[in-house]
DNA sequence: CGCTTAGTTGAGTTCGTTCAACGACTGTGG
DNA sequence: CCACAGTCGTTGAACGAACTCAACTAAGCG
């Protein structure tokens, strides 16, 4: 993983700390639900490797899935810096994760002002995920919004290494509703018009993408080329 | 300002290297955009006084707001800290800014754990909130929405001290259209729903909150109850 | 073999949009 | 002082996008 050149090189103490703050591994099975609305948890996750996805619900039922989560991601900081959990967290696929214990995060701020550093980068980045796909949702079409879901996963796929041989986006055309804010129906007719323009395949696995390139133009969207990112 | 309960108290070498963090101050009048999407500002600002608001475009000029700003929030720490900003940020009312320099964030996070902890504190509150902005625009109908996005603000204005002796939020329906993904017109319709309930009421300052426990039922929320907040 | 899950498609309805016009108010220049 | 333009909120009418309801196919599995 850490071979990658999308993920930044670290110092040998930076890499011993890094060890040493790690008190263990979770591996989920695909469906199972990693972290519960409402729940206190008292750790704080990296993403291994599998794909999962942040998302929230309202009494009714109805969901939205915020963000997806792939290798290098961290899961659990909004409960672990301030309290309670306030979305949930679900595996699309084996997901293994590697768990910290939330009393050594300040030992980590107080002792590797870097990987702290480090970590408000990351925060920063979910951030400006969040603020994309707000644009999104609220204010794209909904072939455009396909579209920009569909590149945005395959573009962040590719940079952690999760595209090869001709991978699917492990999720049903459920998922892709509930994160653009439409029904299953209209979504369906909306990515069956993206696979009639060869743009996508659908398949038992998930959504194959044929042609990026296409899409991010359907979407009109710039992926932006951002260097190295960390990876704790 | 640093009185107010809502804030945490600091230490006195916390307060100090705050002070000589501080680089100056900048004023703007409503309606001045104090960022603008591509721009590499070396500055990072908290907001002093004044409301508002971040957001992004598309190329055809469909805006989306993201988040509204008070006192105490941070902006431009996704430049700081990331390179190129990626959304803008126009002044509702009159605002005042403190300045930092994007430099002596290093020494911030070398030298106070504590402080750099509150920064990354505040990115993940400010991610809660995308999360909740999203699951609105997502999944809740018009009404909830704009129920939704006025119990929102009135709380936060509340906790920060900006909503006393009945103040209205300084903003246009086109605002809250912008931030809910609705047009103009339909916003227009639905929140005079809201007024003709008695939960609010439209005056030439902008959006005066007459009942906001009625706006919280109707969106179907529950404010969360969190603690005193870091303000730097 | 029946059961379940996921994708597909058509028909009718609802919600939200666009277009258009109008009133109230503000500021500006003649 | 009035005429003018500009902004903002309001409302009606017609249209279109997205929703619900419903039925059907195909695949996986006990």
């Amino acid at each position: 993983m850490r071979g990658l050149t999308h993920f930044r090189d670290f110092t040998p103490p930076e890499l011993d700390f890094v060890s040493r703050f790690k008190t263990g591994e979770l591996s989920v099975e695909p469906g199972a639900i990693v972290l519960m609305e409402g729940s206190h948890s008292a750790h704080l996750y990296t993403v291994l490797e599998g794909w999962g996805f942040r998302y929230k619900t309202l009494e009714d039922g109805r969901r939205q899935i915020l963000n997806y989560l792939m290798p290098g991601d961290l899961v659990g900081l909004q409960g672990t810096v301030m309290g309670e959990m306030q979305h949930s967290i679900e595996a699309l696929s084996p997901v293994t994760l590697c768990v910290f214990e939330r009393g050594r995060l300040h030992s980590l701020f107080a002792d590797h002002p870097s990987l702290a550093y480090d970590i408000t980068w990351i925060a920063a980045s979910e951030e400006r995920m969040l603020d994309s796909h707000l644009l999104s949702v609220g204010r794209r079409t909904a072939l455009e919004r396909a579209a920009y879901l569909l590149a945005f996963l395959y573009d962040k796929a590719v940079r952690v290494g999760l595209m090869e041989k001709d991978m699917a986006i492990p999720v049903t055309q459920q998922h892709v509703a509930d994160t653009l804010g439409l029904s299953i129906v209209h979504t369906n007719k909306t990515l069956r018009k993206l696979a009639d323009r060869d743009f996508i395949r659908w398949t038992d696995k998930g959504c194959l993408v044929l042609d990026h390139v296409g899409l991010a133009q359907a979407a009109g969207w710039h992926p932006d080329n951002r260097g190295a990112r960390p990876f704790i």
